[in-house]
RNA sequence: GCCGAUGUAGCUCAGCUGGUAGAGCAACGCAUUCGUAAUGCGUAGGUCUGCGGUUCAAGUCCGCAUAUCGGCUCCA
């Protein structure tokens, strides 16, 4: 007999080999029924599989997310089963569930699989799931696989069971499909009872651009026919809040053929919009001591080359700007600060300077490989609101700690809650591609995390992800449909100070190498604009949004009214427009609604009488009426309450 | 850059297997002067992304280019 503690704490005396759907069972039938695997002291098994110690036990369904992922890995399979009867010979590569859905990478061979193919295989799942088909787990030997999958010709697999352990080696098998795999998976393929292929795409074998390219098969499903509809509706909704759609009813930006592939055109009312987002951080970098600079947007070849950057992305960049002078070439600038190292050097520095703050609005260029553009959130040209800090060794953890709380302060505001803060580190596998001594980037990698945990900051650890002269703090953030975006940024750099030749005189009059910090709170304003955009479907905040108010006559009568309105309006601070098309109230209001201003004043007969408005909110309906200075006056405090918590 | 898909009026889209382009909204004009999500009538707007090819005939078929979209790879 073992014992097995569930999560209540309860526990169970039961035989050995009993299995987590026993254990379902013996609880209720109805609950064995949605068991789609098992956590045995910590670990994801099949619900099938026999407990042969004691052991706590977890029951998963549809709503663990554990569970979720069983269903879905065990749909790649069934994916693959439908695949393999649909177009024989066609090969496996690996199929692993992912956040929404599962993936499979195929190599179709001379076969072709397009989307007009979708529905054939949605059905083709579903009839294989009808049949139940248990997935059944066998553990067999490395030769045994070797010969299984030679046999079959599966050279993806063998080259998978190279990297595999003798011993460790598992089959499933449901129905006529048997994959290597480790599992875990759901008792019968009975569970998925709604399936849908999403799309396909190219993706490199093993993700190495060197190597050939199989067809990746997205798909999901779900347990009940209604989730897949609600699922599908839910990304629907995600994709009307899509800033490449809204920027573009917005009248917020656009782009041209003619200009250029991703280099973004800002229309009037999206650079309003920007430039209040500019004001607001400048003057929250003023009172945290920043001190603007603003340097050219070409700089001398030579500039790049000490900074390392040249000899890195040379190659891949928008090339040289040649001049009529033999052999002097510029480069526009694909980053700022090359060029804050040489504002540093204008003048010598003493330590009682640092830390010195240089902030720049600084466009930049950079040559992004055509298939990755992706309206504002990837551009060729953006404007990074970039920013240097030269200081002292002592100072570094400081100054990265008052960074991190602008960018807080910053989410804060804007009601950005849902982010991760991204630790950004060294390949260990790859140093040579970094620069730098190993002694720099430790203090500099030791730094960034000590600071992240002191913060109490929620983080994740990425190596590799690092830049190729420091480490970073990156603060990531999804997009509409969850992809997920790097806005805020924080790398400390012990390398360009080097490579420049930065000093400062110290306390001992003897010469110093400050430390750089690299920073943006935003990452650029286009893919800031873009994620605000997204993150409020468009309805922007008052204090940003470029129309706060919209005056809507009843009719052309009131039109003078209207515009005397408007001036007062104007006079305190308050971006008003007035409707005076000869159209009915109705359609003004509907207007003004689907334009997302956030209020409407409806003025007519009563409202010139009286010197009042009435007031209407977007998306709210009618407020009532009240005289224009308290209208104006209801403005300032909702803009002072949203900006309150600035001090 | 790679794999795949798409590109028709300012916007959203229709146009079957090739026979010479259409709707709604927006715009403009006229009438209407209206009370909280669409007033009516009319007008104008398109070398069907571009360039080549096949054909008696191409928005429709083919090739190339270009841009966009979904991924992959990349991201200073």
């Amino acid at each position: 007999m073992i014992n097995i503690t569930l999560p209540d704490g309860s526990t169970r005396k039961v035989e050995s080999g009993t299995t987590a759907y026993d254990v379902a069972m013996d609880i209720s039938e109805g609950l064995a029924r949605n068991v789609l695997a098992a956590e045995v002291n910590g670990e994801v098994w099949d619900p099938q599989r026999e407990i042969r110690s004691d052991a706590s036990l977890k029951l998963l369904t549809w709503n663990d997310d554990a569970g979720k992922s069983t269903l879905w890995h065990s749909s790649a399979h069934l994916l693959a089963e439908a695949l393999e009867s649909l177009y024989p010979g066609v090969k496996f590569w690996v199929g692993p569930p992912i956040e929404h859905g599962f993936y499979y990478d195929v190599d179709f061979g001379d076969q072709t699989f397009t989307d007009k193919d979708f529905t054939a295989v949605e059905q083709k799942m579903l009839e294989l799931a009808k049949t139940k088909n248990p997935f059944i787990r066998k553990e067999i030997s490395k030769a045994e696989a070797i010969t299984y999958f030679t046999e079959k010709g599966d050279e993806y697999k063998l080259d998978l069971l190279e990297g595999l352990e003798d011993g460790t080696i598992t089959l499933y098998t449901q129905g006529n499909f048997t994959d290597l795999c480790r599992g875990p998976h759901m008792p019968h393929t009975g569970f998925v009872k709604a399936a849908k292929v999403m799309s396909i795409a190219g993706a490199y074998w093993k993700g190495d651009e060197s190597n050939k390219q199989l067809t990746r098969v997205y798909g999901i499903t779900f347990p009940k026919k209604q989730e897949l509809t609600a699922y599908l509706e839910l990304l629907e909704q995600a994709r009307a809040r899509d800033h490449r759609k809204l920027g573009k009813e917005m009248d917020l930006f656009a782009f041209s053929e003619k200009v250029g592939q991703g280099l973004p055109l800002w229309l009037p009312k999206g650079a309003e919009l920007r430039s209040r987002l500019e004001d607001f951080l400048k003057e929250a970098q003023r009172k945290a001591g920043y001190q603007g600079v603003i340097t050219p947007h070409i700089g001398n070849k030579e500039l790049y080359i000490t900074s390392g950057h040249y000899a890195k992305y040379g190659a891949d960049s928008f090339q040289p700007i040649q001049t009529p002078a033999e052999g002097e070439e510029y480069l526009l600038k694909p980053m700022n600060c090359p060029h804050h190292c040489e504002v540093y050097k204008a003048r010598p520095r003493s330590y009682r300077d640092l830390p010195v703050r240089f902030a720049e609005f600084g466009t930049v260029y950079r040559y992004e490989q055509s298939g990755e553009l992706h309206g504002l959130t990837r551009v060729r040209g953006f404007t990074q609101d970039d920013a240097h800090i030269f200081c002292t060794a002592d100072q570094v953890k400081e100054e990265v700690s008052n960074v991190i709380d602008l960018v807080l302060y910053i989410f804060d505001i804007l009601d950005f809650k849902d982010f991760v803060v991204q630790v950004s580190l060294r390949d260990p596998e790859n140093p040579e591609k970094y620069i730098g001594s190993d002694e720099n980037w430790e203090k500099a990698e030791r730094a960034i995390q000590e600071v992240a945990e002191e913060k109490g900051l929620n983080t994740i650890v990425e190596l590799g992800e690092a830049a190729f002269y420091g480490p970073k703090l990156d603060f990531m953030v999804r997009d509409a449909i969850g992809r997920k975006w790097q806005l805020g940024t924080v790398q400390i750099d012990y390398n360009l100070p080097e490579r420049f030749e930065l000093e400062y005189v110290g306390a001992d009059n003897s010469k110093h190498r400050p430390v750089m910090i690299h920073r943006a709170p935003f990452g650029s304003m286009e893919r800031f604009v873009a994620i605000l955009i997204e993150h409020c479907a468009g309805k922007f905040p008052l204090w940003l949004t470029p129309e706060q108010v919209k005056i809507l006559p009843i009719s052309d009568r009131f039109n003078e009214y209207a515009k005397g309105v408007s001036k007062v309006l104007e006079n305190h601070d308050i971006r008003a427009l007035v409707d005076d098309r000869s159209e009915k109230v109705g359609k003004k209001i509907r207007d003004a609604e689907l334009e997302k201003i956030p209020y409407m004043l409806i003025v007519g007969e009563s409202e010139a009488a009286e010197g009042t408005v009435s007031v209407r909110r977007q998306g709210e309906g009618d407020v009532g009426g009240m005289s224009v200075e308290a209208f104006a006056e209801r403005i300032r405090s909702e803009i002072a309450e949203m900006l309150k918590k600035k001090d």
